[in-house]
DNA sequence: GCACGATATGTTAACGCTCACACTGCTGTG
DNA sequence: CACAGCAGTGTGAGCGTTAACATATCGTGC
């Protein structure tokens, strides 16, 4: 920066105010100071800027399973509102979600000298330690529930089952099965709630809920079970690759979908439209997430109370693995 | 770090040295600087310490379509060997692959003070604009080619085209077709160029390999075309999202696989084994691309000279999408 | 013509840490 | 008994930036 300064002329500070757009400083003496910039191919230093200014314009994002969809596309939303707001982005990834994990990867982060985090934690562990995070440090949490004791943005997963098991109800199924995701995530409790109030609303039988782990593998388990129940004619799977492999299921033992059973998945999967046959599922927003989230830690940071908005209204997507029952 | 010097009796150099590991201090004192920084709850600032040593510990990853498997896998496993050595990592997504996103990116991770960054660059674009990075700066280059003029880590994707044409030509098929990645991706070349390669040794007719976008669209069309050709007993697709588009069409226009068709694909992702039929695919290993990347990134911090080692290797997966042909 | 605010610039002191060096006792050696 | 050597600790400077305040220059109104 010295450099910058005897090069254009002028006083260190002069070099700074030119750097963080200050408007009191001369037309004339702002473009030679550029010049001198460009010149020496000068970048200034993050880290001296954040030691004094108490601002690292970095914050760190904890996440787990980042190769499935959903995550993965929270933390690109994430990034990409960040990006638009002037900051960088950490990330820190759990092997395993417990609390002592999500307090460790928080405590990496803010060792790291993150602004603030944005905790991705849509399990019942994960979520409960968000009470432990160290004090003083801002956080938002995604896909926590309320009782996080965070400010939190989440995508409406009840609402999200409700467009779901509506839409087969709507087609004139008697009934929805489920496959639910695993009982420790919140998204999967949710999506079985806002199943199963709106078949209980419209006066519904209920079946039991089938458990399943997200992957496709118990997907297909569950289509084997189902395949061998006649009165079955409407799935609803907790995510599409559970919602793959009960096609798979479906396929090998004959059924067709969906003139013998409609199946409807959640997520809207890049290779949903391409499944036999293309799937009807709900689709959820995870750029207005990241958004969302960026925008709650920046007023976090300004000390504004978070403004909490409602959450994410997800949609549905018609395609063509649903349809009025046949038998 | 005063505050915590003071209540342990100590100077603050004391408190670094400590914090520093380093051996010199008395196990007594070190005993109570520890007790200190406990109960006062101290965390050594990052910005500071960054200013002074000029390591910030934090590295830079430029990567692309982060949803997708690939680019995901690679990340994670990137991360992962970060976190082992003591590392933070901070991303920066590109929306559009050229020559300025690229360099975009990379300075805005440098303009976070990372010590280095770790390039993940499979397409030509992105290749190219490796060499226009600002001197001095730690760079390697994942997936990149050899002429990125960065020490680059990768999977050998030849070698993994030549496993997979190996396998069907083994199993007695007179030739094998191939849908290709986008032309611009090095991937897609070397699996085009180990394809060629492998068909040629062996004597194989090489039909032309069909254009396609990694997306499972892209193989539903290619599939298509393919159905309409009665020569066509095996096809080995550029990842598993277009041999998943594959399947579809072939299903569709009621072609059995594997019996009339065999597929493979490349990747593995985790639906593969729950398609129809369950896909036999190659299989990379992104967490020994990570640890490689890791430790070449930290050499050339170190000003060791990298050792460049082989590519990494591609296993086969064999499932039950590929038979001998039946007609 | 002169005080006065506005505009533009410079000066100095932090920010919290590590590095280089200086210092203090103590032990062991000739 | 003096002195070197060493373990253990303290002192002061400086990393590159911004904040706070001080200063210089310039019209402007009376």
């Amino acid at each position: 920066m010295t450099d910058v300064a005897r090069l254009a002329g002028v006083s260190h500070q002069t070099v700074s105010r030119v750097l963080n757009g200050n408007p009191q400083v001369h037309p004339d003496t702002r473009e030679r100071v550029m010049r001198a910039v460009a010149e020496l191919n000068y970048r200034p230093n993050a880290m001296a800027r954040g030691l004094v200014s108490r601002r690292s314009r970095v914050l760190g994002v904890v996440s787990f399973d980042t190769i499935l969809f959903g995550p993965a596309s929270t933390l690109l939303g994430i990034e990409r509102a960040a990006r638009a707001a002037g900051y960088g982005v950490s990330i820190a990834t759990l092997e395993r979600v417990d609390r002592q994990s999500v307090l460790e990867a928080a405590d990496n982060l803010a060792g790291q000298g993150v602004d603030g985090v944005i905790i991705i934690a849509p399990q019942m562990a994960a979520a409960a330690a968000l009470h432990n995070l160290p004090k003083g440090m801002a956080a938002v949490a995604v896909e926590a529930g309320q009782d996080s004791g965070l400010p939190s943005v989440s995508v409406d997963q009840i609402e999200g089952a409700r467009l779901a098991v509506q839409h087969l109800l709507d087609l004139g199924h008697k009934t929805v099965w489920h496959i639910a995701g695993p009982n420790d995530w919140l998204e999967a409790r949710d999506r079985i709630e806002g199943w199963r109030e709106t078949l209980t609303k419209t006066g519904a039988p209920v079946p039991a809920a089938i458990a399943g782990d997200w992957s496709a593998q118990s997907g297909y388990a569950a289509g084997v079970a189902l395949a061998g129940q006649p009165e079955v004619t409407a799935v609803f799977a907790g995510n599409d690759q559970m919602a793959l492999g009960l096609l798979r299921a479906l396929h090998e033992r004959g059924l067709r979908v969906p003139e013998d059973i409609s199946v409807i998945g959640f997520d809207d999967i890049p290779e949903s439209g391409f499944l036999l046959p293309p799937l009807t599922t709900i689709r959820q927003d995870f750029d207005e997430v990241g958004r969302r989230s960026m925008a709650t830690l920046l007023q976090l940071l300004d000390n504004t109370t978070p403004s909490s908005a409602s959450p994410v209204a997800p949609i549905l997507v018609t395609r063509a693995s649903t349809a009025p029952p046949k038998r």
